[in-house]
DNA sequence: CGATTTGTTGATCTTACTCAATAATCGTGG
DNA sequence: CCACGATTATTGAGTAAGATCAACAAATCG
């Protein structure tokens, strides 16, 4: 059995494709970070999975569904931080004060990997690629975040919207799901809060861009008809 | 010589407080740490650090003056990243794609330490503190930026203004500075751009806070003349 | 199947942007 | 060191993008 075998039926499993590089463990390595791995953790909608001011122990790997992570400002309201799909992993914000900064809640049913964060201090000593991809991560976490400021600064309701969809529809791509259908499992207000508009707005310029054929909606389910166009609206470079 | 005072020499002389940890690791370690620094990288005032684009080889530290980091989006307007003080790290952005995603330029006259990041990888493999160091560096940036993105997505000028202002102070702070009187680093235009707001809007507000007996703005020079009723107005919690 | 939550559409209002003019500051060279 | 132009900051007037308020429609759930 080879290692990339291997890695790719842990992955299925648990999501780990995300933790782990592959073709750069060694079969055995793999199964060290296997091993540490808790699988199965199954969430209801609306489950919690962590808490704001909870102790940190562990990052988890989304397997399936979906989890919102947010917080709560001192009037009450919620900030919605970020989405998290298949293959993606929460509780990053968490490392430097060892306190979640954020709750994450499930969006739909979904299942998680729980991956305690000693074992992988542990054991990213060892396997330098362990910790190179540990580093890879985080910086791409920030990458990210840098990307959304940038979109929050600056740009309109509508370039905010179709650069969501484009990035929701790469995210599905890299998980080899359809990039120009899929679902939306989080609420119009989510998306909304996320986007830093009002929930009108957002529900406004669906139905423009569905009028404009960019988009079909139909409630959660979205369909891309122009990815050009998309991008065009969002001032965004198509990717090839 | 005991391995605090060694700390403390080589922080002052190079800023790696931030890329150390004060007491965790021993003489040897920091020897070893503070052999792979380039000290002394001096910036004039506009000078670039790095470019978008180029290849990513190191982390800096800022020893003294301070740099800002920026975008340039397709229609070639500038959208500004985040601010660097003394003590602070850049770059760590580009870990992932091993390609800087912005661009760092000094605001003022600056120098600062550049840390070859592969020569922090293999150290963190053999130092455990360092790579637990490392780790928490990266979060933190995480948790900031999403601070940062709180902020965009929903308050008002007026809040957005206080928060940075608050934010500032608190850095300085950290830095054993006056958290009361500072100099801003940056124009009008850069704390406009950064907190998603118009030039004039800045401006308005700066002066609106003058006239409560918030602030006392003369150009740069800022003095918080109530750090309380400056929290009051972002609606933040003051910090003891 | 009715109740509650979620999403859409319309009318009005507000915050902050844009445009414009002026004032202050900075940087450079005489 | 001062004078000059250039950049940066302030202030005012008008405007627009998106928020809020309100009513209704559709979807979800027990």
């Amino acid at each position: 059995m080879n290692s990339t075998k291997t890695f790719n039926v842990s992955c299925q499993q648990c999501g780990l494709n995300e933790l782990c590089i592959p073709h750069t463990l060694t079969s055995g390595e793999m199964d060290e970070v296997d091993s540490i791995v808790k699988r199965g953790k199954p969430l209801q909608r609306s489950d919690y999975l962590f808490n704001e001011g909870d102790a940190f122990k562990s990052l988890f790997a989304v397997r399936s569904g979906s989890i919102k992570s947010f917080s709560i400002d001192d009037e009450g309201n919620e900030q919605v931080i970020g989405f998290y799909l298949p293959g993606e992993i929460l509780g990053m914000d968490a490392i430097d004060s060892q306190r979640h900064t954020t709750t994450a809640r499930a969006m739909e049913t979904s299942s998680v990997c729980e991956i305690p964060f000693e074992s992988i201090e542990i054991l990213s000593s060892n396997i330098r690629n362990l910790q190179v991809h540990m580093y890879k991560l985080l910086s791409r976490e920030i990458h990210f975040d840098q990307e959304l400021q940038m979109l929050l600064a600056k740009k309109t309701a509508e370039e905010r919207i179709g650069a969501f969809l484009m990035n929701l529809s790469q995210r599905y791509e890299q998980r080899k799901l359809s990039s120009t259908r899929f679902r939306l499992p989080m609420a119009r207000a989510d998306i909304a809060n996320y986007l830093g508009l009002a929930v009108e707005t957002v529900s406004r310029i669906f139905t423009r861009l569905q009028t404009a054929d960019v988009l079909k909606v139909e409630g959660k389910e979205i369909e891309i008809l122009s990815r050009k166009s998309l991008c065009d609206v969002s001032h965004l470079k198509e990717p090839e």
